[in-house]
Order: C-alpha cells, then sequence, then structure tokens
DNA sequence: TGCCCTTCTTAACCTACTTCAAGGTACTGA
DNA sequence: TCAGTACCTTGAAGTAGGTTAAGAAGGGCA
C-alpha cells in the first residue's frame, strides 16, 4: 500500500469519492516513476506511452524548432498531469519533449490502465473531462495572448497566472514560454520592474 | 421532424447509433437558428449560452485587442461546432466574438439541454470527449507554430491544413488566422509562389 | 454599362524583437 | 578556497513583420 498513491487518491477524492475497487486498481495501474534533474521522459519522435501525475518535482515541455532552438509550452509541478495527449491518444509519435527540472516522483499510466480506471469508477470521466476542458481552455487563452498582445503583457500574465511558481522557474524557461529570447526578456523585466516602481 | 434535425443525427450515427428516445431529445433540445453574412452570434462581454452545430454557412471566431485589432481564432463551417466552452461551461463572460461571414444556418443547444441528451445516450459522452480532444490538440498544434516557427511556415502549414476551405476564406481572414497584417500576407503569398514556381 | 464599396497589392518607412559578443554573477563541487 | 560552469545582463547591429498611404482590382447592383 504505497504511500505515494495515497497522493494522487487523495487528489482525485477532493473531486469524486473512489470505491475501495478503484483504490485498488490506481494501486495496481499507476508506476512509480523516479527522475533525476536534467532527464528526458519524453523524446521528440517517440510515442507517449504514459500520462504522468507529478507528485513531486518539476517537468518542463517544449518544442525544438528548424533552428534548434527550444520553445517551453508548459510546465508541471505537484499534482499537475503530464503528457503529449495527441500522441497519448491517437498513437502518432510526439513532436514534444518532456524534461525534469526538479528531481521528481511521478505515477504513470498508459492508456489501457486509464481506461480500466475509468470504466470501473464512471465518475472519473466527468473528472476528466473538466480536466480536459479546463486545459484546452488555458491552451486557448495562451493562443489569444500570443497572437493578440506583445511581449511586455505576455509577462504580466504570467506573472499573475503563475505567481507561486515564479521563484522554481530559470528566467530562460519564462522567456522562452512567453515566447522571446533570454536577452530580451532581461530588458522586458527591468523596463516593467523601473514602471512599477515609479507608478 | 426537421429535416434539419436530421443532419445533426446523421453526424452524430457515424460515430455512435442513437436510440429513438435520444433522437426525439435532440430534435427537441436543438433550437434551429439563422443568421446572415455580417450577423454576430456571440459579442465579447456577453455569456455563451449555446453550442452551436454549423448546418451550412461560415462562421469566425476572434478578439479585439486593445488598440481595437481583429485576430481570427478559429473558422467553422458545415458540421462543426462553435461557441466559446470557457463561457459556456463555466458561467464565465467572453472575451470572444463570433460572427457569420456566409449566410448560415445552425442548431443550438443550451448547457442544461446538452446535459440532457448526454444523459440520455451516454454513448455520446466518448464522442464529445473526443472532440474536445481533438480540438485541444489542435489549440495545441497553434501554440507550437505560433511559438515556433515564422509567419512563411505558418503560411505553408495553413495551406495544407485547410486546403479545402481556401476559397470561402478572405485574404485579411486567414491574414489574421496566421498571425500578420494582410499587407505582410500579401508578400507572403507572393514570396511562396515566386518560391514554388522556382523548385 | 458604369459606379460604389470592399478587398487586395505595392512601396517607403518604422519598431519590436533577435542576434551576436562581451562581461558579471552565482551556484557547484573538489 | 578556488575554479569551472551555468545563468543573467548589457549594448550594438540586424531583421521580421507592422504602419501608413496610395493605387489596382474585383463584385454587387442600378
Amino acid at each position: 500500500m504505497s504511500i505515494k498513491h495515497q497522493q494522487l487518491i487523495n487528489y482525485l477524492e477532493c473531486a469524486v469519492s473512489l470505491p475501495e475497487e478503484t483504490q485498488e486498481i490506481i494501486r495496481e495501474c499507476f508506476m512509480l516513476r523516479r527522475f533525476k534533474k536534467g532527464q528526458y521522459i519524453l523524446n521528440e519522435g517517440e510515442f507517449c506511452r504514459y500520462n504522468n501525475f507529478v507528485l513531486q518535482g518539476a517537468f518542463r515541455m517544449f518544442i525544438v524548432d528548424e533552428n534548434f532552438k527550444e520553445h517551453n509550452l508548459q510546465f508541471a509541478f505537484n499534482n499537475w498531469w503530464i503528457g503529449d495527449p495527441k500522441s497519448f491518444f491517437n498513437d502518432v509519435t510526439t513532436r514534444l519533449n518532456i524534461q525534469c527540472f526538479e528531481n521528481a516522483e511521478v505515477l504513470s499510466v498508459t492508456k489501457a490502465n486509464q481506461e480500466k480506471m475509468l470504466e470501473s469508477c464512471p465518475e472519473l470521466n466527468s473528472l476528466f473531462r473538466e480536466k480536459f476542458r479546463n486545459s484546452m481552455i488555458r491552451s486557448y487563452d495562451r493562443i489569444l495572448s500570443l497572437i493578440g498582445s506583445n511581449a511586455q503583457s505576455r509577462y504580466k500574465d504570467f506573472l499573475e497566472t503563475y505567481p507561486q511558481y515564479l521563484h522554481r522557474l530559470p528566467n530562460q524557461y519564462i522567456a522562452s514560454y512567453i515566447g522571446v529570447t533570454p536577452e530580451f526578456f532581461s530588458k522586458l523585466k527591468k523596463e516593467y520592474w523601473q514602471q512599477s516602481k515609479a507608478s
């Protein structure tokens, strides 16, 4: 009876109460994996076989463009899910990379096992649907901000949206997330703090 | 028994077979609405009360930024769904506008009625989940292309992804969708066709 | 047929952001 | 304690894409 799995069960039980049978399935189906800082858990060109629930640590998901530049798409910390849904659900190879940047523990589940869990507890379906919806809404907001606003206000948005993770994120990762170079990000920050001091 | 609703039922039955009872609910719950070219079916600041299935015609969804510039996020043609999921599901006001740009007929459903339909036919849940997933994957791809590539290759991607709709879309709408001004889009096109002629 | 109105294109100039290069700062480990 | 390395900042020069303004090219309609 792993204490690790209990963290996932507690997380799920915030939304629905899980029958003992489902809890058992979760303990069987979710595999505990550990990663060291720097390690990749998914590489471009592979199939994404696992959906991952982060117990502790931190991950970033990024693409590498034709000039070998990295672009961060998403981060994941405690109690977040991370994986490439496109590759996971559609059995295609991924364009994404996922790298651990703080030593981490995750619980990983295959597609078959995830379906097994959802079948055993239909209430979880609505939870997962909601997670999906939220994640879709977040990516919609992301598109809006990439299309409709400049770097300065994307930086402001980031500060407002993720204040609690700022200190765990290297500047270069944030720069890449909001879509500018580290050099320009440096200037953005300076400008921003000068302005907010003035007002 | 509206022939209009039959189009929706046919569309759904490509994936799941619907019991007569569910078909009846669909006929009752989906409201037929008609729009003329130019008309708005959703305005920034309103609540998105309806999820809309497009029978015929064409729509675009866009935001207006602080400089009153429009940015197209998505289009919708026959047999597509359109609405703002964030506003629809979370009962918040929307930042989006949806405008008809070819005379159109849609079937609209409220959140309560959509839930009623899903309850009556649980198989539809997985269909809707899949639609969500696809729509999430599409927006993910959109972020990837906005972040990871320049305007020229976003234009190429658009040509490859939506060849069948090109002739129904004014250049300025495509320009806005890929995230450039109409003027710059003009240059892109010229450059693209010169290159492809040369090779 | 011709006119108005919207859309598209072209060109000159402008700016937000990138690139490149250099120096500063701060962990990390022997 | 010191060196090595990764990270952050600064500045100068370059570029992708925006702005403005004007003309060209359709397309609906009298």
